[in-house]
DNA sequence: CCCTTAACGCACCATCTAGTTACTTCATTA
DNA sequence: TAATGAAGTAACTAGATGGTGCGTTAAGGG
């Protein structure tokens, strides 16, 4: 008789993904130190014993899900395919899918930011962040050359400097919108603010690399 | 006889000042939920009694931190006098100055993103940021009117918008330096990188804001 | 020179929190 | 079906942490 999937009471798989999703939040929500372990735990529907069990600790914890949401936007990102389209669209696209990512997936910003305010110390012990980070970096390249060699992009542009300003646009909007509602008095979150933001953060970045007509 | 300031044993605006300046680089460096008040009373030379009497409490004291922060950067855009140079020059100091404001004083950084993580629950309560914040959103709006009159800016510009893009292209490149390490394998704080950063995001904002001559 | 006020210090508490010990229960397989 | 190992649980600990009660001492006015 085959397994009944659905009625496990015991599914090791299952609670360790869990447990990650309910890290990503507490993670998200609180940053690294103001995150909770027990609730976590709580969060999981699983025991504490097991969050020491399957992951060794809390710092270890906090790399695995800081590894799957860096997978997660790299992957997304190759799937993009701009190769398959004309310059101009190809980094349209690119900035609205980096607009549509971080809006989709607050928990991404706020896990990177309490990384950086710690310096990267998990980040760095990760072993398969550089490589999937670097083809990206080269996707972006290619578009770049491929752009000037067909006379609409401005040569020599860098592709790490732009990467850097396309996500720093869209990025620092989200991220810094509680203060820059409380300092520019603005609701940051309204469908029309949000559509004015992205069609500001296109035109930058076609004035910065399109040539002009 | 006049009083010997130097040999003061209690001196209270002193001893507020030292813990002032103790819990801006403690919450800097660790947040708001990492910091320790200990920490901070023993960086103050100062007893933990103090902070309590002084403050009231830690959010109390984290909010007196921001609040001299933000005070801070306002005062010094506002003694930029963007009004007494010629449009563009006005643009290319206002980005420079910003990008040096958050080079030399790193806690800013830090500090904002932590309040963030906490949705601006203390900026929120304060009451004077909110007027100081606005004189300088007019200081760019006047800017980009009369570099729109004197026909070397495109007209209809958004101050706020603006301002949020300078903002961003430098705070996100140093607050992620550390994970931006790790993915993109370069050094952001090189005299060499930071005068690259610098330049290419001059030229993103003049070609977002200048027209062409 | 005294006396009130406020700066300052010590020792302490209640609570929280990451991590652990010792145990039970289920699923698989020989 | 019995054995074995992994999944799961509850109660606990050691140390940290925000916050206080209460006593002491310096400063400055009268």
């Amino acid at each position: 008789m085959a397994p009944r999937e659905v009625t496990k009471q015991r599914d090791a798989e299952a609670t360790k993904g869990r447990i990650l999703a309910a890290a990503k939040t507490e993670f998200a929500r609180n940053g690294f130190g103001g995150a909770r372990v027990d609730e976590i735990a709580d969060r999981a529907k699983a025991n504490k014993r097991m969050i020491y069990h399957y992951f060794g600790n809390k710092d270890d914890l906090f790399q695995a899900v800081l590894e799957a949401a860096y997978v997660d936007i790299r992957t997304a990102e190759q799937k993009l395919e701009l190769d398959h389209l004309p310059p101009r669209e190809a980094l349209e696209k690119l900035v609205s899918f980096t607009w549509d990512y971080y809006l989709r997936n607050p928990e991404f910003i706020t896990l990177v930011n309490s990384e950086n305010l710690h310096k990267a110390r998990h980040l760095k012990k990760s072993k398969v962040i550089e490589a999937i980070s670097q083809k990206f970096v080269t996707m972006v390249g290619d578009l770049l050359k491929r752009g000037a060699a067909d006379g609409v992009f401005r040569p020599g542009i860098d592709a790490v400097q732009l990467n850097i300003t396309i996500a720093a646009i869209g990025y620092y909007y989200l991220t810094n919108r509680f203060t820059g509602k409380v300092t520019f008095g603005m609701d940051y979150m309204t469908p029309e603010a949000l559509e004015a933001r992205l069609r500001f953060n296109m035109d930058t970045i076609v004035r910065l690399v399109c040539l002009p007509d």
